[in-house]
DNA sequence: CAGTTATTTCAGTCAATACTGAAATAGAAA
DNA sequence: TTTCTATTTCAGTATTGACTGAAATAACTG
């Protein structure tokens, strides 16, 4: 199936970007092309528009399922796996901040725990004992904070991300309270 | 200059996770090694404590000035240039989301919105040309929101993220007035 | 069951990136 | 200017990760 041109773009795109999100090319370009397509689509269609290997499509799903960026559909009729990406780009957008969470972040505060907790630590500069502290308090105030935004409606999350800024005008009356 | 053992799982483990983050590993180790020792360190020593060759620390260095993540320091008395990077995990993490931001979400905006400029969009399903809409129109929220929240002063910022989700109340507060 | 289709695995190859060491450059100091 | 020190560049090498193709496995069909 020869994708049409904004499409294709899009798949390329996308593919070129994943290197830098912390994927590879064929699985981002997988991704972008089950998001812009719309409907599920096999394994071997997806080998034939992306003009990759079938197995690097198989493995590339797998990595995808990892990310839980796709499911697997049943269809009637069809023995062969269909998959389908959510359309939702909020939805979208919370998986990607759940999943690079947990590889970006989380691995990095268990680190510092134990850095924290280890005998060692004593034997460190006090300076260096605080940034490893401060390190490890900031990381764990946007981890947490990073789940209890990704939990809201996406109207609400919008709407917080539209305000911007101005809530720092709540957080100032709340202080003084 | 041998590091003490918990600078030195530091330096390793930020290393490590450099390459989920989109640098190499030098890289990486170079920054945790400046931000733990807490002083100004020239190449020589820092090739001499990482074990790496000179030229590659010389790379790297340049690598994180890109980043905007080190300064290099004149000292007196001394040719040799010296190098530092932030002790503040503020001022740390608002330059990390600046660039991140530059590399891994400002190109796929551009590429957006050509797709949406392009004669071509016309020629694609209806969905689809709201699914890339949608897109653009998520990412260039956040865009604008990291660039606001990012101007914050550590504190405000600090309150922001500890309040979390109690955000919410203070949105729904607004479009009820 | 055998035959057919779909999927996965994996050893080997290829491509991209990281890293090294030597040579070139730049810039003091003598 | 020559010499010495510091830094950068870059061609070559090493390493890592991506991708392929063939073979194995799994799952259905008749």
């Amino acid at each position: 199936m020869e994708l049409k041109p904004v499409a294709k773009k899009f798949v390329l795109h996308w593919g070129e970007m994943g290197t830098t999100w912390g994927v590879n090319r064929t699985v981002a370009q997988i991704h972008a092309l089950l998001f812009i397509s719309g409907h599920p689509m096999n394994a071997d269609e997806i080998t034939e528009t992306l003009g990759v290997a079938r197995s690097n499509v198989s493995m590339s799903l797998k990595e995808l399922s990892n990310w839980n960026l796709i499911r697997s559909i049943p269809l009637m009729g069809d023995r062969r796996d269909h998959y389908e990406t959510t359309t939702d780009v909020w939805e979208l957008f919370r998986t990607v901040v759940r999943e690079r969470k947990s590889r970006e972040f989380d691995p990095t505060i268990e680190v510092l725990r134990d850095c924290l907790k280890s005998g060692d630590i004593a034997s460190e500069d006090k300076a260096a004992q605080l940034r490893i502290k401060e390190t490890l308090a900031l990381m764990e105030a946007l981890s947490s904070w990073a789940s209890e935004m990704i939990r809201l409606e996406p109207e609400t999350m919008m709407k917080v991300i539209k305000m911007g800024a101005k809530v720092q005008q709540f957080v100032r009356s709340k202080s003084e309270s």
